[in-house]
DNA sequence: CTGTTAGCGCCTTCAC
DNA sequence: GTGAAGGCGCTAACAG
């Protein structure tokens, strides 16, 4: 294996000439740069990471924990992680998709192992004891979503409270005065998840200020839970308008619906909150309040190697707020004309 | 921060038994190891993953390569990802995420950089330079799909060409005469992309079988694309059955398909390839072969894995064959149970 | 602008 | 069954 060793004495100069005509670190002549890079051409080095991570202390590496048991949104998810990992290898780091750790031991062993420099958090709690023990040891991290105290702390987040109050506004313009809003698990609501919680609080809101009826149901993240939901929500005849929060219901219940001979959007108007790209697979394609999952992706990763980078003194808190887009299962057949346009609101301070 | 070397004050022996207790290559005696382990626990020790790999020269860390500019099946995908990453941990190594890397330059730099052990290879070409690479380097690899010699190499696939013989018998006994193929863009035949290669071929020995009349049509994998070629086929009369191999062009098709005026099944018989849980998606839901994309990810991982540490004196040869589960999609109200049985055949050889 | 050198934390050969 | 010691490849003081 070719080492700086050997690109040294190739070159005629020290090991740290090298490494500093590598890193960069400090100046070096316009000639010995070249004879080293000659050097480095000839021998076909490549620097080995694990000694440059034990002498530096950096790896490179950043990673993101994805609890799998969570309530996978797929098509987000995936656009998330593809994007994340492309921000990150613009970056010259290694992207690292971590499902194992939800223990505080496993948690533990990861920060301090070494091998990865920052972390990436996802399906954050308000009150979530993996940030506590971050912040407690000081280790770099980003949240996707936000915990209640995000003082001094990263986070990209979707703007849920906004995105209920647009939806019901939506379906309220439709002539609708009786709205139900489909969640996850109550133990979503018992746990502090984020989209669970501001989604309702947004939805209540916006109850109150157009003086609508509401119904908030909850649902597990499964084909069989939403086909049952369907068949819950014929039963209630003055409802048919419904927000759907929780992706994971989804399929069930729009198939669940179409199966007790409610069409969409004639008999039940419906607004998710999806990808657009996923909501248009739907036939007819769903009315959904786009959130640009590739963006989260790149920002999350970016701001984390900022801070990495020693960029991050003030902490950056952005709120992306999503823009519906109208498929045919809300209204008298709105726009189908595809759009990818996607809007965003970004807030920096403390 | 503590080392092993604290550990070993600690509890009065030498580094060497330290690591020794913590490998487990070597025999120690009972109540030493008890020593070692009361200091660990009591110094709060965590094994630091840079020095380990310098000395070791070993990481613990395997990355899958995904290229994002390909047909992204999405669902697939993620379940893939996922399974993959699970698998790794439950083997105690990191799963690194890589959407990079499609020169040379980079593929070197990422196997020479000591950064990973070994490598998931997806998107296989039947001639495939980065196979050819990292095998004259001997870095160790496995292939999701495959490439046309697989001599010594591992991988697992799925069997596209007994998908496609599935899908035509099926729409064959439904009772259709001619049948339309929608593949990928057409350099996926060019440049030997398997599912591509072995799904025509498969398609053309199930016509000839039976005697049918075959179109072949190809897509790029867009929703505009899978649109237009929802009208192109409408204008053909004599087709109303069809099996679409690329899942790109499914959202686009199927839309388009309603866009006509064609509805599925009654007008149009389908067969696709994706994940069933992504055929559920469709209203109506979707006949699929479905393939187990966790499967791949937990095999092609565990493979790989194998090699690494050791038992991989032969090749793995892993064909997944799909299981036809019908939607509403094709036939006369066929069955909807939802099935989430598969079969897989599984051949070991060289 | 360049060289010398002492580690980074751990593994593993060699000696006992 | 246990110790001692020499690296693994690279970085970053410290010297000039």
């Amino acid at each position: 294996m070719t080492t700086i060793a050997d690109i040294a004495k190739r070159a005629g100069v020290s090991v740290s000439t090298v490494s500093y005509v590598l890193s960069g670190k400090r100046p070096i002549s316009q000639e010995t740069q070249e004879r080293v890079h000659a050097a480095i051409e000839e021998l076909d080095y490549h620097p080995y990471a694990p000694g440059r991570a034990l002498a530096s202390r950096r790896t490179r590496q950043i990673a993101v924990l994805y609890p799998t048991e969570s309530n996978g949104l797929t098509e987000f998810q995936l656009e998330f992680f593809t994007a994340a990992a492309e921000a990150a290898a613009g970056n010259r780091y290694a992207f690292q998709l971590s499902t194992a750790p939800v223990t505080e031991r496993g948690l533990l062993n990861l920060i301090r192992g070494g091998a990865i420099d920052g972390l990436i958090l996802m399906e954050v709690r308000l009150h979530d004891w993996r940030v506590d023990l971050l912040r407690k040891h000081g280790f770099p991290f980003t949240l996707i979503g936000r915990c209640a105290d995000t003082e001094g702390i990263d986070f990209v987040d979707l703007d849920f409270e906004a995105a209920a109050e647009l939806a019901v506004d939506h379906l309220a313009e439709l002539g609708h005065r009786s709205v139900a809003l489909i969640l996850g698990g109550e133990e979503q609501q018992v746990s502090g998840y984020g989209p669970a919680v501001r989604s309702l609080a947004g939805f209540e809101r916006a109850l109150k200020n157009r003086g609508l009826n509401g119904t908030v149901i909850h649902g597990e993240a499964s084909f069989e839970s939403g086909h049952a939901l369907a068949h819950r929500l014929a039963g209630m005849q003055e409802v048919a308008a419904v927000v759907v929060v929780s992706p994971g219901v989804l399929p069930g219940f729009v198939a669940g619906t179409y199966d007790v001979g409610r069409r969409i959007p004639e008999d039940l108007s419906l607004v998710t909150m999806v990808p657009q790209k996923y909501a248009r697979i739907f036939t007819p394609a769903l009315t959904t309040i786009d959130f640009p999952a590739d963006q989260m992706g790149k920002l999350g990763a970016e701001m984390l190697i900022r801070r990495l980078e020693g960029g991050g003194d003030q902490a950056a808190h952005v709120l992306l707020r999503g823009e519906l887009i109208a498929g045919r299962s809300t209204a008298p057949p709105a726009t189908t004309q595809a759009q990818d346009a996607q809007t965003g609101t970004v807030a920096a301070g403390a």
